[in-house]
DNA sequence: GATGAATGAGGCTTCATTCAT
DNA sequence: AATGAATGAAGCCTCATTCAT
């Protein structure tokens, strides 16, 4: 039981701490503010973490990791090249859909100076990305061209870009919807497949 | 009478301000510490600029309505549109080159749910692409499925990624070279270019 | 769980407050001045007050409400009109011995455009006045030309003015005696009570 | 012609620091918003006075010493008490009217612990009074009770309190009235003169 | 004489962090 | 374990004052 509770809150600080760098930035999201949206003691997360960065860092590490892990398991189904760019532009739009915080934390802290992703993941990351790239190649489905930088960028950093552009700027044109996940989609294949 | 108002102060400010925010953050960037950079008294910037975000703010604004106002002018040469996306992304190399802070400055601003680029100078810059896609569409250039949001982001946002991520991540690989640009250009063109 | 809030911190925060704003004036008591002086951290009182001006003012209203509470007090006991005056007088003068600061910080911020009495409390004093003045009526002891506006005028602003001229001007005359009670009450009565 | 001007400036200099200090307290009131008010450079007066403290204190003795000066004037009339005594009551509702800023900033200062009549300046007063005083034994118009210091806070703190009474609080009476002087003189009377 | 750009000490306030409970 | 009262360093900003013009 106090097992539990302690879950909850450190899940409700995870989503207040998340909710609020993006709403304030990192250096306007104060440990008090947080404390309070998250209805837990401003001392509470000095249990669990040195520091108010180290909290937040540690949560985009989380966060990339988790992403980090979900791309692997792509991998591992076997799935062809297209089908896995696709199933992966489907979760960044599924995240977009279900937890657009999430989505618009690692927006804002993957575009900071001030934070960097940890070498180990970010190794796991490429590691996917040139395992992905190997398999394009198998299928002869890739551009040679194509580095792992550039499925970084153009596959992850473009997805995130296009969703946040949204929230951020074209919020009027509403909601996400099917059509505008295809559309992206089909940016991504044309500069990632080989013509013809 | 009173002395002058001195124009290199104010440079000073500016550029000790646009490193710093880069460097720590907009919160990590102090007063105190930007007036030490920029050699200034501390109170100075307030003679300027209502306060700290404001000053950020409005500097992030003139950033971009220089952008705007070199976008327009691109436009006025007549070139072809294959010819304006090449100078464009040429420019943006150019100032990665010459004031890689500017282009850091805009990266992790633009990334910022705390700051919005001001609805004129945004009018600005989507007036530019809509007449780029235009020109693109008289010549049967540009994919008839590129929107001139997808203008936004694949032309510029794109871009600026691309050099941040070297900047950021990459810097392991070196000085951007023209290789680099080339290969940029390559993958912006390929989107954006109607197939045969 | 956590600790308790210090009543005593309060205390002295609050008569250092007065102190310092009696001394050096609202402007020249800095709130660094006063915690150091009421042995407290200089951020402190902002766990209580918004700031420095609301806590000085929420102060005057304390001691002002302070005031009229005792004043409806003396109407409770149903003691004569006379006897009630005079009660008043000896009451300030004895806040005059005993907390000479609490008096002086009434006159001074009394005396300022800056501060103004709360509407409700003002009312409270001009019922308790309005009450007083019938009573004088009732008993043919006041001088029927006597307003509520003259009451507060000669009974309260008049002796707060007497005793702090001594305070500032006629030190030298030594401590407030109570033949200079005496004197006061002689020169009130005389101003209010009818004439044969 | 350079004369006159300066005159005018140092005249708009003093008006525009009494209207500000009324307004906002000597704290409050900014050396550079009294510049600007007064339409004036902010460094001008530091031509004139060593500071600000020394400025407005200098403009407070100056006020107390034209008032010193004015009771004499009604002293050397060779009138009698009762007619001087009104005299200074006209005369204090003539500055209220004409010149009320003047009287507002008197109230205030004079009712702070930062500021201090020169001794001079008080001994005029003071000898004044005594004169006052002697006046009313000799055509024993005068209560033998009242001493100067009675003369200095009925004569003149209190209709300096009843007309910033009326300022501050009774505002909603509307405008000082011969009515109201009237009513004031009957006050002052009623404590000074001797009973048959 | 007069100006107002520039300074920097010092004011007010916030807030990450500690620690008694 | 959890709380939140308390701290004080450090942030933002104001403003009296100086001084080049």
């Amino acid at each position: 039981m106090a097992r539990i509770t302690d879950i909850n809150r450190i899940k409700r600080l995870k989503d207040s701490t998340m909710k609020l760098v993006v709403e304030k930035g990192f250096g306007g999201a104060s440990a008090a503010m947080i404390a309070i949206d998250a209805k837990v003691a401003s001392g509470y997360f000095y249990m669990h973490y040195k520091g108010k960065y180290e909290m937040v860092n540690s949560l985009l590490q989380e966060v990339f990791q988790e992403a980090a892990y979900k791309l692997d398991e792509y991998l591992k189904t076997e799935h062809s090249f297209i089908q896995i760019v696709e199933e992966i532009v489907d979760h960044i739009f599924l995240i977009a859909e279900k937890d657009p915080v999430k989505l618009k934390f690692l927006y804002v802290l993957s575009n900071d100076y001030s934070f960097v992703i940890d070498d180990e993941i970010r190794l796991n990351v490429f590691n996917f990305l040139k395992r992905l790239k190997e398999l394009g190649q198998e299928s002869n489905s890739i551009d040679p061209e194509i580095s792992e930088e550039d499925l970084y960028l153009l596959l992850l950093v473009n997805s995130i870009q296009y969703i946040n552009l949204r929230f951020k700027f074209f919020s009027a044109k509403g909601e996400l919807t099917h059509a505008d996940k295809e559309h992206l989609l089909y940016l991504i294949q044309k500069v990632l497949i080989q013509n013809s």
